[in-house]
DNA sequence: CGAAGTGTATGACCGTGATCGAACACCTGG
DNA sequence: CCAGGTGTTCGATCACGGTCATACACTTCG
């Protein structure tokens, strides 16, 4: 057996709002997160994401999107599967998110 | 006659969206914004702030302010007056602004 | 078992932005 | 007119964060 660490994850309750700004204020990860709203849970792996970036970075900012409460991440066999924490986060911080996806 | 050069100022319907979550994304910036939110308009001058930079950065923080749309500002001789832009602000990112003057 | 696929960790590089000191411009009050 | 106060600009410095290449761990499939 012995399976992959699984990922750390933030309740977004625990986040600090500068955090979360700080999160959200990046191109590529807004990009993210709008992709992932136009999925279905728990659908996308790390690497299904039209990204400008290597997969490094990709990594990277899937942590900090973890970080900041705003994505969850699920191991199955190789592949991480996520979802947004909308509701969760929505509580924590209202309407921001929304702001993020609806775009300009 | 002559006065100082006016403070230009961007519109919040001309505020990219990556723009306004980068200004707010500063706790020096949030500061000043609750400082702001806590007093009547046009009653603050830029260097009336208590906070922990000099002045140099502190003209900076307003011009980022003023860039991203949410802060005005008002010459009157050799002082800088300011007030949110709370109305139109609020119009272009509906409950960003309410989310940093709440606070944690 | 071995190869390919998926994601993380590490170290390095680099650009951006936050900061400061100093110099400058402008206004006001003696 | 001059001194002090207010704020900006400039140049330099510094830290932080985004990026990459590489190496590694784990899984799946042939």
């Amino acid at each position: 057996m012995s399976h992959r660490a699984a990922p750390e994850h933030t309740h977004p309750d625990d986040v600090p709002l500068l955090t979360a700004l700080s999160a959200l204020a990046d191109p590529v990860r807004i990009q993210i997160l709008r992709e992932l709203a136009g999925s279905q849970e728990w659908t996308r792996t790390c690497g299904s994401f039209d990204v400008d970036v290597r997969k490094a970075a990709l990594s990277h900012h899937f942590a900090v999107l973890r970080g900041a409460g705003v994505v969850e991440q699920k191991d199955e066999g190789a592949r991480r599967f996520n979802r947004l924490r909308g509701e969760e986060f929505g509580t924590r911080f209202p309407g921001l998110l929304e702001l993020v996806l609806r775009g300009d």
